[in-house]
DNA sequence: GAAATATATCTTGATATCAAGGTATGTAGT
DNA sequence: ACTACATACCTTGATATCAAGATATATTTC
């Protein structure tokens, strides 16, 4: 009897007439999310870095050589807007972990190149938050972890590329 | 192969050295939960609702009557900081669906109450909401659904009441 | 090659959130 | 009853995000 249980308890008492069991589902996804997010925040912290940071520099890194994308590449891998990204760029620009430079295959745009700086933290940042998420998912077992992962995937393949 | 699995495979190539099978999961989790917002959240606008607004007024109309909860009490169940829970019953309260009654049992506190308008609209919106959730989750077969209830049940268990 | 349309990025303005700290009331120990 | 501590809620200041729209460059159509 957990948190989301109680949940669903409660509505079927006050709501008989609704099928609340997918309620539990995306609830725990939530809650999960949540959850997993707040503990991953503060290993990025000890890097100076946060969930957004992270991302781009991640994104980047993971890559490969040159370690450079568009605006418009890092958007559609980390699902957020234009405005986003913009500031997210301008911040690790500021901070000197990345530098914009001319796409010379399209006058509109620019890439993101990680900097020698950027490179080395995220290499550093990412073995520390591979150990964290290692830690995080240690209340499974191997085989529930993929087995989780299927069914994860599953019901994302409904959401992704349509 | 869906979108994590290309970052996995963009890690093992780049840092052969990490273990990422759980950032698969643990990504997963996050583009799952990204999705689903945003389709949830169509559903709350034709209400005039949003995540934060849903969330207090449904907690309140699942409690039962007299439906009222003290701040802190709905800050337990919707996971956020004070600070925010203020805002959002400021918001709720100029929009005349909850009210602010003094706690008669403790003179420091209030308990937040859904006006007759906040408990018409969110038992209004509220069988919406489950429908939309039960069109998201059509891609699992009821099973499945279950299943993946349960690993999440499990991997929350991790992080609750601890 | 001119006009119309599409794309890439940035700007603006509004909002939600958090962390940290403030004030008032309650509770426990002596 | 007095002191110390705890709790409940609010305030402040900073930040990240989004939606909508602006600008510049590419691409397509005729």
């Amino acid at each position: 009897m957990d948190h989301v249980d109680n949940i669903l308890k409660q509505w079927r008492q006050e709501r008989p007439d609704l099928d609340v069991a997918p309620m539990g589902t995306i609830g725990r996804v939530k809650r999960l999310n949540h959850a997993l997010m707040r503990a991953m925040e503060k290993t990025w912290a000890k890097y100076g870095l946060t969930d957004a940071s992270f991302d781009v520099l991640a994104t980047l890194r993971r890559e490969g050589a040159p370690y450079a994308l568009s605006p418009s590449d890092l958007m559609a891998s980390t699902m957020v807007t234009s405005g986003t990204m913009t500031h997210r760029i301008n911040l690790l620009e500021k901070a000197g972990l990345i530098e914009r430079v001319k796409n010379p295959e399209d006058g509109r745009g620019f890439l993101i190149s990680l900097s020698q700086r950027g490179f080395d933290l995220i290499d550093e940042a990412v073995a520390a938050h591979v150990e964290t998420q290692a830690q995080l998912v240690s209340g499974l077992t191997e085989e529930q972890r993929a087995q989780l992962d299927a069914l994860l995937k599953q019901f994302l393949s409904g959401f992704e590329q349509e």
